[in-house]
DNA sequence: GTGGCTGCAAAGAATTTGCATGGGC
DNA sequence: GCCCATGCAAATTCTTTGCAGCCAC
């Protein structure tokens, strides 16, 4: 494993990073805005141009890309880990019921990392702040399916 | 003495619950607080006072009482899912080294979840904040071993 | 008594890793 | 050419599940 050094200080310039056709189409699949694709959901897509990647190279770019901090691991509900494009402050809601999630614009909440470094003896780095609840179609009506992505 | 354990029992009746054995000694084991035990440290844990306990049963119940509300699943970093006991809130910092969880006292932020309504149609059950660093042993020194609980 | 719970074991899902080969720089 | 990155497949890790007997209520 990657140790956390890497991906505390390796944040701007992805040091001794290839830009292979493989690693590019995955970040490419990550910058749509508002997805949040599961590493299988990546391959799924990459798949359809690069037919033979293999599910371990999309396993081992998410992983060197998130320490390189170019893209972000969310833990998102009890499934897979997820992941999106690192490129502003911005948070998530998830429906519980049918998985979906979404973004919410960067927060009005203030500096939340200020506050917690003044509670704690932590060096603050950074924070995961998700909402659950009922998308508007669960709510209103029959669940919907669940959604991959 | 009133103790959780009356409390536990009582809430665990109306949630039309057994209070088998098993699940009593799951639940005082998430009573100690501070601790945010993965389901194989519970198991462990009750292991010693009931030396064939299953590993089943212990998923089985951390979900079932997590479904009933009595505790909470938390989705912090990449490794296995971690339980606490849901008593007030709070928030957790990860020290993205050693793995360590501490809990952070109950919010100086406001309402996050009234501000998250006003942004979204989603209907807002609740949140999951959790804090990313450093602590303080890792901070200031070699690396500690990673912290199972 | 009965329906929920349990232990056991096997299955399943998600992710990681070893190894030989391939390709970016 | 060096060495990181890849494909393939097996291995790990974590969690869920089927089933027959058991026990809380």
């Amino acid at each position: 494993m990657v140790t956390i050094m890497n991906k505390v200080q390796a944040n701007a310039k992805p040091a001794g990073l290839r830009m292979t056709r493989q690693r590019r189409l995955i970040l490419e699949e990550l910058d749509a805005p508002g997805r949040h694709p599961t590493a299988d959901a990546v391959y799924q897509q990459v798949r359809r141009r690069i037919p033979n990647i293999s599910l371990g190279t999309v396993y081992r770019n998410l992983e060197v890309l998130s320490q390189a901090g170019m893209i972000r691991k969310l833990h998102i509900g009890s499934g897979q880990k997820r992941y999106d494009r690192k490129l502003h402050k911005h948070y998530h809601v998830h429906c519980v019921q049918c998985g979906r999630i979404s973004d919410l614009p960067g927060g009005p909440f203030g500096d939340l990392e200020e506050v917690a470094r003044g509670n704690s003896d932590f060096d603050i780095i950074g924070y995961e702040l998700e909402f659950e609840g009922l998308c508007r179609q669960c709510k209103d009506s029959s669940p919907r399916q669940r959604e991959p992505n």
